[in-house]
DNA sequence: GTCTATAGGCGGATAGAC
DNA sequence: GTCTATCCGCCTATAGAC
């Protein structure tokens, strides 16, 4: 397997495969969200990785470069996985549409053991660290997801929405703030509120009428 | 000054004075919130202050007890400064209130260099190492937030508001996740939009017909 | 309480053999 | 590419003098 990889460099060059590599990667990624960046040791990823440092490090140049690649191959991921979910079926109510839109961000914000709110956690407090890094998620994660809230909004005329982009960002902000609020900083331990509650009074904000019809 | 602080013991328990212990929190505040908690080293927070390791550790059984303390203080400052401000002229337009408070909540996010979105970052990306933090931050910054704010719909009867609980936390998570993304994401470089934009759109979703009267 | 000095450990990164 | 062994610096925390 390794002598194939290496007799076809455009493979390699493209890291379609190396085992190793994909190993730091999961290890890197259960390291770097657990504790954030400072408090993650490269030997705790090699060892988790079941790889020593010198094969980690001949992989990526430092703990910098294992930490970016990492971030963006999270939100590659991220990114294919929501537009995938995207595609919803177009003939529905507006206001069924939305609460569909609304309840599949937030089970993609929530499913996998909370692996996205980590992110998110780690995103936003590496961020001042991580400048540049921060900027790639927004163009990358935050921007096509309200164009695409943004679009569907303006696709409905009947709902004579006068802001489309602002009203996207209100109902990205709404539901992102919340599973923060509740799940990143523990708020449903304080002050409960079931996820229901607030996607039916966020939908019937913007669409004002939904029971009729 | 120092023998005075000895004579009295209550203003000592009561930690009024300490000019150590001030210039320990102010030095700590401006290295935890621009590294965060394992990026910040005590050397350098104990440098800063102008006092020695040994100083600090007087005043603080460890790292951890002074990240809690000073995490503590800053909650406690914002909270007094929220409250003082939210005294708002109760006879106003409903719509024009809530843009008051919508301004005067995200100028107060703003405001100060950004240290308010330094203490968000960190808070969060912070939480899986802090959760009693967490939960304490959440219990008195979060939770009287929403209720001021849910309070204040529902006061208005004529608003036909059904859940004045749910749309609070639309109207703060909006704004908070806004100014999040558009500061601490850097976001206003990639995806600019003004303020005033994503108010006009919140406050026209909660208050429909806000032109007339 | 406050200092200087230091202990003791763990961090990232590399050297050199294979 | 991969390993073992190691360098060296910085980290938190403490000891002991004043």
């Amino acid at each position: 397997m390794k002598e194939i990889v290496e007799r076809i460099p455009d493979l390699k060059e493209h890291r379609l495969i190396s085992q190793k590599r994909v190993a730091i990667l999961t290890g890197a990624k259960r390291e770097f969200l657990a504790h954030g960046y400072a408090a993650t040791s490269v030997d705790r990823i090699a060892a988790r990785a079941g790889v020593s440092k010198s094969t980690l490090y001949s992989h990526f140049k430092d703990k910098e470069a294992l930490f970016s690649a990492l971030i963006q191959q999270i939100a590659q991921d991220k990114l294919r996985s929501i537009t995938e979910s995207a595609i919803l079926d177009r003939p529905l109510r507006p206001d069924l549409a939305l609460r569909q839109i609304a309840q599949t961000m937030v089970g993609a914000i929530t499913e996998a053991e909370g692996e996205m709110v980590q992110f998110m956690r780690v995103l936003l407090g590496e961020a001042g660290r991580f400048p540049e890094l921060a900027k790639l998620m927004v163009e990358n994660l935050e921007k096509p997801g309200f164009a695409m809230i943004s679009h569907f909004l303006a696709s409905y005329p009947e709902l004579n929405i006068v802001d489309p982009e602002a009203t996207a960002r209100v109902f990205v902000g709404s539901l992102v703030h919340f599973v923060l609020i509740q799940e990143g900083m523990y708020g449903k331990e304080i002050i409960p509120m079931p996820m229901e509650r607030l996607i039916d009074c966020l939908v019937s904000l913007i669409v004002p009428f939904s029971p009729q019809t």
